[in-house]
DNA sequence: ACTAAGATGTTCGAAAACCAACGCACTGTT
DNA sequence: AACAGTGCGTTGGTTTTCGAACATCTTAGT
């Protein structure tokens, strides 16, 4: 039932092509002949894996959302408390081995397939569900909360990805206000800490 | 004729993996297993390409020295001339692709493959062929001047393969004092140079 | 409107790689 | 001496990949 290793290596190979050609061209501009090409793999091999580049871009994408979609919901708890986000640096580190590939894949905006607007989604759908079992009731509007926290946490992430993580402490200070100042919306009792 | 892209790729993974294990372990060992599990290649599939881990490690020795003759022969002649070594400086541009597998290999030192040692022969060959055609007559030993004039080149070789192409700039003075010792002593001409 | 070039997606026989299994040799227990 | 453990090298049937060819489809040039 498990893969047999060749279609493993195949699909690392493909995918890795695709990533170092996205450093030089647009997705638009990326060839099925260009992925071959780099990848040493042959056409019709290509077309055993997948119904298209699209496809590709497509499953790509699914599977570093699944990753995200899953440290996401496992570490979302701990967000609260700690220095700067406990989540976002958690994230970096078990995303570590992924984050050349993320930060390509955040390049890219196609309609059907965007990894950062999807990042964006799993994140605000957690803080929507951990507003609404935290304060149910709010003063200031509960979706505008949420997405305030969601773009500080994608600022973070974003930043973090370009600059490397322990970069962060740089800017620990800062994002440090900031997230208290959306806590506060939520928890009004968290003023004293 | 010309080889099967799978061939090549399962040879490139091979010696990959190779280069890689020999970076944790000595040759000695590192066993057939570790090969296949870290190359994804499985033990019916290595054996097809190589007789053993020494046929293995045969093959990149003599890849990597045919290429250092060649690049050595062509460029030679050029060596006189020039601060420190034309043909140095010339020999590591050419295999700056190379440059980790080389370094790496140099730390292994089996009786049937020695890429230094092989490195070391080529060099003395082309010296001895050098001092032979320049200067049949000699006041010091000609073996003795080409030993010198070798070992010369491959410290200084080994010493950019350690610390980077550009860092030959450093040492350049010194080097390049040496050098003209060794060559006065072929050419005494060269005094006034 | 015609053509040439390049890209897509499919088909099929041949070549290569996989994998599970086997026998063998060597080493260190108990 | 029997034993398990590990590494070597080989075998044969199965699966995957390759390569070359083919029929579209789009796009640019004349």
């Amino acid at each position: 039932m498990t893969k047999d290793v060749r279609k493993i290596k195949t699909e690392r190979d493909i995918q890795q092509a695709m990533l170092r050609l996205l450093t030089t061209k647009t997705f638009r501009q990326i060839t099925v002949a260009d992925i071959c090409q780099l990848s040493l793999t042959s056409r019709s091999t290509f077309y055993a894996h997948y119904l298209d580049k699209y496809d590709l871009l497509d499953k790509m994408v699914a599977y570093y959302s699944t990753i995200f979609n899953e440290k996401v919901h496992d570490r979302f708890n701990q967000m609260i408390d700690g220095e700067i986000d406990a989540l976002v640096r958690g994230l970096l580190a078990d995303m570590a081995d992924n984050r050349d590939a993320i930060r390509i894949l955040f390049t890219v905006h196609e309609p059907e397939a965007d990894l950062e607007a999807t990042f964006h989604r799993l994140l605000l759908k957690e803080w929507q569900q951990f507003i609404k079992s935290e304060a149910p009731t709010m003063t200031a509007p509960a979706d505008l909360i949420a997405a305030m926290g969601t773009n500080v946490q994608m600022t973070v992430i974003e930043w973090a990805l370009q600059h490397g993580e322990t970069s962060i402490d740089v800017v620990a200070d800062a994002v440090n206000t900031i997230r208290k100042a959306v806590l506060l919306q939520i928890k009004p009792t968290m003023k004293n800490k």
